[in-house]
DNA sequence: GCCAACGTTGGC
DNA sequence: GCCAACGTTGGC
């Protein structure tokens, strides 16, 4: 079993959208970046763990937990002429983009992107990493112990 | 295959 | 709105 944390823009797709949705499940539709994908693709499996972080907005941090509930299929989105996602360079016969089904397990107290800088067990993590702009980025085992412990704690 | 130009991300 | 950092594009 692996752990993720899955960047979502909250005016788009936050927590509680998902919390609110049948099944509180989401497809991830919308990335297009292929690193990112290829985690979706290659590595992700039903039941891993999902750290779901709120970025580009007021207070960017960790808002909730989530899983894996479904191994990538093609990305509707890129299929859609009406979608900001729409990729002309994608067919039904050679997809480009894939997403997971992820589903929210809940809402945690905020930790945010200071609190997770402030953390010497997070050092090291990803997400962290000078530049990083990934959208998706794994999580060790040890990193996402030490989160759960800090929302425990909050 | 190189790399300059351009576009995007995302915190501030 | 700014801008650092990084990814993608496309001419050569």
């Amino acid at each position: 079993m692996a752990f993720w944390l899955m960047k979502s823009e909250p005016s788009e797709v936050s927590i509680d959208d998902v919390l609110h949705r049948p099944g509180q499940r989401v497809d991830w539709f919308g990335v297009r970046n292929y690193q990112a994908r290829n985690y979706m693709m290659r590595d992700m499996q039903v039941g891993d763990g999902v750290l779901f972080y709120h970025s580009s907005c007021p207070q960017p941090g960790v808002a909730g937990l989530a899983e894996v509930s479904r191994r990538a299929i093609p990305d509707e989105t890129q299929f859609d002429a009406q979608s900001p996602y729409y990729d002309p360079k994608a067919t039904r016969e050679r997809p480009r983009w894939y997403n997971v089904e992820v589903r929210a397990v809940k809402k945690t107290p905020l930790l945010s992107l200071g609190a997770l800088r402030s953390e010497p067990a997070l050092q090291d993590m990803r997400l962290l990493a000078r530049g990083n702009r990934l959208s998706i980025t794994p999580v060790t085992p040890a990193e996402w112990n030490a989160i759960l412990e800090l929302i425990n704690a909050a």
